[in-house]
DNA sequence: GTTAGCACTCTACTTCATAGAGTGCTAACA
DNA sequence: TGTTAGCACTCTATGAAGTAGAGTGCTAAC
C-alpha cells in the first residue's frame, strides 16, 4: 500500500507530532530522522502522503500534521507494540494492595492510575450489577422501623441500603424472608429476577408480601438504578489542561460539560463489546462533540462474560502505543481483581 | 466608621464588581445607582475609600475594584441577608429524596448541589468515622476463607469490607465474637475503642484472638484510614472555568493541582470549628495558593458535636450573600439528614 | 460641599512592517 | 527515472507604532 520510505516518513511525522504538537516540515524530518535523503525528497513524499489523505496542512505554508486516516494507518500498521515496564507493574500492584479494600475502590483507583499514566481523561464502566449474579441478601437490624439490606453479588459488588419495614415485623420473619429469597434467587443474574419469580416465593412469605415487595424494589434499583449498577467512574479531567489542544479555556469547558452528562459516557463506553483493545479516532466516534478526540477502550470479562469497560479519552494526537499498553495492562489487572473478589 | 454615602458608594462598587468582574468608574456608579450626585463627587468618595484601603486601582487610569478589606467590610456591615427561596427548598428536598439512599450519597449530592447553586467549587468533610459512635458490627459469610464485615455507626455511616478469616472458623464462633464486641463496644466513639478495651473482651474470644485482632484492625482503619473516616468530597471543579479570573488555563491548572492534594483540603476545612457561617477572604486564608480566593464554610453538628464541615471556594469576587445563604441552608439540611440516619 | 471642565494617563485595539519557516516548482545531476 | 539544489512565493507570528476610549485628579466656579 505504501512503500517503505513513505511509511518511514509518515511514522516520523506522526511520532514527532505526537510529542511536539507542532506541524512538522521537511527539513525537520531530514535532520532529526536519518532517512538519508534531502528535504526536497521528503517534500515530495509528503506531498504524495497528503494527496493520499494521510497528512494535512493547517495552512498553505506550514508543515504537515497527521489526518485521522494517518493516525488510523499508524495504529494499524506502523506503530510498534509497547509494554508496561516490570517496575511499573510492581508499583501498581503495591499501590492496589495498599489502597484497595472494596471493589468499588478498585474501580476508583484504576481510573486514577490510568489517567496518571496516560496523561489523559479516563473512564470506567463498572461491573454492571445487571450482569452480576445474585449471591445472597441479608437484613441487618437498624432500629424499630428500618433495617439495613445488604446484597452481595458474585463479583463482590455490595449494595447496602436503609429500608423501611412494616411495623411490628419480627427478626424471625425477616430471616425467613431472606432465607426464602436466597434459596430461590441465588446464582441468578439480577435482571432475571423479575416478577415472574415473585410468584414462586410468594407462598413462603405470605404474611408479609409488602416486605418481599420492598426487597424486590431494592434489587430492581440495584439493577437499573442511577446510583448503582452501571456506575461510570471518571478521572483525570484536569489532565486535559496539560494538553496543548486545550490551551483555550472554552474548549476545555465544552468537553468537560459534555463529560458531565452521564448519558454520553455510557454512549462512549457502550459502543462495543468485542474483545481486545479498540481504538476510535476522531470522526470515527459516533458521539457528537468528541470528534476531535480519540478513545481507546477495552472491556474486561469475568467467566467469559463482559462485565465492564475501561477507556482513555484524549486528543487525536495521543500516544497510542503507550496508551494501548496501559489499557491492556489495566484490563488484565481488573480481571484479576474481579476474580479475587469473586470467590 | 464610614458615612452613609461612602457606604452606598462602596456597596455599589462591590455589587457591580461582583456581577461584572470589571473595574468600575465614577460615571458608571453615578449612572447606574441613583445616588443623586455627580461623577465628580463619586470620584472624591472613591479617592477617600481608596485611601482608607477599601478599594484598589488595577492601574492608574482604570476604575476601582474592591480590596480584601473592602470585601470584609461588605460582608460584615453592608451586605443584606439572603434566603434560599421556598421553591428551591422544595426542589432540593425532592432531589435528595429521590437520589439519596445511603449517607455517603447524601454527602456526594450535597457537594453537587452546592457547587451548582453557588457556581463555585465546593467541599465537604464527611462525618468523621472518628467522631461517630460505634453501633454494631456483623460478620456475613462470603466464602470458606473470607467474610464480609459490616460496621454500622450511629450516624449511619457504614463500612463494609472483605476480611480473611483463620481457616476452619465456624459461623457460631463468628457470631459469638461479633456479639461480644457489640456488647462491649456499642455506643463508644471509635477512637475510644483502643487496645485497652481489647483486654476486657479477650477472655470471651480466647480461642480466636487473631479474629478479634483483625476486626480491631478494621475498626482502626475505619477510624483513621485513607479511604474512610474523614473523607473529603470535592465537586464543581469545572465551575472554575466559568469564572473570568480563571480565563487563563495556567491559573486553573495551578488551583486544581492544589485541590488534588487531599492534605490541603483538610487544612482548608479544619481551620475552624466555631459555629455559624465563616467567611475567609483572600489573604486571610492561611493556606498558600488560595490567597486570591475566598472560602465560605460552616460545620454541621449532631447531638451538639461537630461532625463535618462544608465549604465553598471561589475567587474573592464572589456572591457572598447568596453563597452564605446556600451554605447555611445546606448545613441545616445536612444536620436533618444526619438525624434521620442516626436513629 | 458639590460640580463642571480639562489635561493627563494608561490600556486595549488596530494597523503595518518584518522575519522566519515552509512549500512547490524548475532545472540540473547521477 | 529518481534525487537534489536553488529560488520565488505564501502564510503566520511577532513586535512596533499609532489611536480611541475610559477614567482619573486637579482646579476653579457655584
Amino acid at each position: 500500500m505504501l512503500d517503505e520510505r513513505k511509511r518511514q516518513v509518515l511514522q516520523a511525522i506522526i511520532d514527532d507530532y505526537i510529542s511536539t504538537a507542532e506541524p512538522i516540515g521537511s527539513r525537520t524530518i531530514a535532520r532529526k530522522y536519518g532517512l538519508g535523503v534531502s528535504p526536497a525528497t521528503i517534500r515530495n513524499e509528503m506531498s504524495d502522503l497528503e494527496a493520499l489523505g494521510f497528512l494535512e496542512q493547517p495552512h498553505a505554508s506550514a508543515g504537515r500534521i497527521p489526518s485521522a486516516k494517518g493516525y488510523r494507518f499508524y495504529v494499524d500498521c506502523l506503530m510498534g507494540p509497547q509494554q508496561v515496564s516490570d517496575s511499573d507493574t510492581v508499583l501498581i500492584n503495591q499501590w492496589f494492595d495498599q489502597k484497595v479494600r472494596r471493589i468499588d475502590e478498585a474501580f476508583q483507583e484504576t481510573v486514577r492510575v490510568l489517567s496518571r499514566v496516560t496523561q489523559n481523561v479516563s473512564l470506567l464502566l463498572a461491573p454492571q450489577a445487571a450482569a452480576c449474579k445474585f449471591k445472597y441478601l441479608q437484613f441487618l437490624p437498624f432500629d424499630e422501623t428500618r433495617v439495613v439490606v445488604v446484597i452481595v453479588t458474585e463479583t463482590g459488588v455490595m449494595e447496602n441500603r436503609l429500608m423501611k419495614i412494616p411495623e411490628g415485623t419480627s427478626t424471625e420473619e425477616l430471616q425467613r424472608i431472606a432465607g426464602a429469597m436466597n434459596h430461590w434467587l441465588s446464582g441468578l443474574a439480577l435482571p432475571e429476577i423479575q416478577t415472574s419469580l415473585l410468584e414462586q416465593i410468594k407462598d413462603e412469605v405470605l404474611p408479609r408480601p409488602e416486605l418481599l415487595e420492598s426487597a424486590m424494589a431494592l434489587i430492581r434499583e440495584a439493577t437499573s438504578g442511577a446510583s448503582s449498577g452501571e456506575k461510570v467512574y471518571l478521572g483525570g479531567t484536569t489532565q486535559l489542561l496539560n494538553q496543548p489542544e486545550f490551551r483555550d479555556v472554552s474548549k476545555v469547558r465544552q468537553l468537560l460539560s459534555m463529560l458531565e452528562e452521564e448519558q454520553l459516557l455510557y454512549d462512549i463506553l457502550h459502543t462495543q463489546d468485542g474483545s481486545g483493545v479498540i481504538v476510535t479516532i476522531g470522526q470515527e466516534n459516533k458521539c457528537q462533540g468528541i470528534q476531535d478526540c480519540s478513545v481507546i477502550q477495552a472491556s474486561f470479562r469475568l467467566d467469559g462474560q463482559t462485565v465492564g469497560t475501561l477507556a482513555v479519552l484524549g486528543p487525536t494526537r495521543m500516544e497510542y502505543a503507550r496508551t494501548m499498553a496501559a489499557i491492556e495492562f489495566m484490563q488484565k489487572h481488573m480481571e484479576q481483581i474481579l476474580k479475587k473478589y469473586q470467590r
